[in-house]
DNA sequence: AATATATCACCCATTTAGGGGGAGGTTATA
DNA sequence: TATAACCTCCCCCTAAATGGGTGATATATT
């Protein structure tokens, strides 16, 4: 046995695929499979014993589910990468998994070559991603056009975000600090919130800032 | 003239640099260079008449910098897809540059082969990125395991940033009024701020929730 | 010329949040 | 067995934010 091979651990309810992936990776030998599971409780039971590098793991799974699983791996183990892969392209889901701590998201419908890609990528400490994945996440970064703020009311928003005060506010844009209220209240009216931390979280939630 | 042929424009400040990125691209033929520039003004100038589907983007420029460039483009003309090209990894830059509207970031110690893949995958709706680049995006989401915060303050912190006020805090958490008080005074001394808004403005910024 | 929108400004009243302090009980850990 | 976090609850007081109005100005848009 050689140290220097990955050891690969496999979570996947369906035996035809995780029997597959066992194949497609013990196939190369820069790696290896050490177990393969049906489900995330046997894996998490084991870890201490196969001691992966890496994890292949499955979403939808009897029992605990994946997002669930990787929070418990990566709490009790950071230094495990794991990658998700899954038919999900859900965006909650890539985002649930993403925050819960995975280090790539392939979708199923990715050839053997891409399986193997991933693996290497996240290796090499990268994130590996399907196209549609990374455009998903990329543009989690990119802010609504639709929003109904005017650009001062944005702009007031934006410092409010910040964590400024309505005085700290009308400093900085010159303006009074009745007329920021001004502002705020038509801010509070167009998003139908109450209160700054409010009008924040939906501002945030819905990409406006 | 194929009109199926994606048009590229090429914006790169060294002139070494951007012919061999046209000869590239121009040696494919499902893509070609309608223009190259050497400055992000006169690509904007140009846009009516190069109308590219594609720009690559450098981000260090004279005049106006990548960042700004990319933003003006895509409020003018959000079909066109960009691509930053550069030799900066530095987190702030690829955040900014998504934020701005940047499609994939694609760093320049990249192959012709992979630069060539980067704009098919934009072609087909896809957000190419480059490896550092992808674990720096996906890290974004994943929460700080330092935080000096108990379990019991981020979750009242978490309340705090959906809107919640104190009232409704201690309802959901089945507390008094005053310890949901006396839990985010201990939030603001352990955060050194003073409100609602700044601390989940730093609690945001420092992934603790 | 009329309408709408954004921006700015002020008043009053009430509610909420923040700063100061204290205090008892649990739990974990040294 | 200290002692240090943590969670819970209470008091008083001040400052800040919110909700209800009103109204002026400028700028597009129709």
């Amino acid at each position: 046995m050689n140290y220097f091979r990955s050891r690969i651990v496999i979570v996947e309810d369906n035996d035809a695929v995780r029997e597959g992936f066992a194949l497609i990776i013990n196939s190369v030998s820069d790696y290896y499979v050490v177990n393969a599971y049906d489900n995330a409780e046997d894996c998490i039971k084991n870890l201490k014993k196969d001691k992966p590098e890496i994890i292949l793991m499955d979403l939808e799974l009897p029992g605990i589910n994946g997002i669930e699983a990787i929070a418990l791996i990566k709490k009790q183990n950071p230094g495990i990468e794991l990658i998700v892969n899954t038919i999900y392209e859900n965006s909650d889901l890539v985002f649930q998994a993403l925050c819960a701590g995975a280090s790539g998201y392939i979708t199923k419908n990715t050839s053997h070559t891409e399986l193997l890609d991933a693996i290497d990528e996240v290796i090499q400490g990268g994130a590996p991603m399907s196209s549609k994945i990374a455009k998903l996440v990329v543009n989690s970064f990119q802010k609504n056009p639709n929003s109904p703020l005017s650009s001062r009311e944005t702009e007031v928003l934006e410092l409010l975000a910040k964590g400024k005060s309505y005085s700290m506010i009308a400093q900085e844009l010159f303006i009074t600090k009745e007329t920021a209220k001004s502002h705020i209240k038509n801010i509070y009216s167009k998003l139908q919130v109450n209160s700054k931390s409010e009008a924040i979280a939906k501002a945030t939630k819905e990409k406006l800032i």
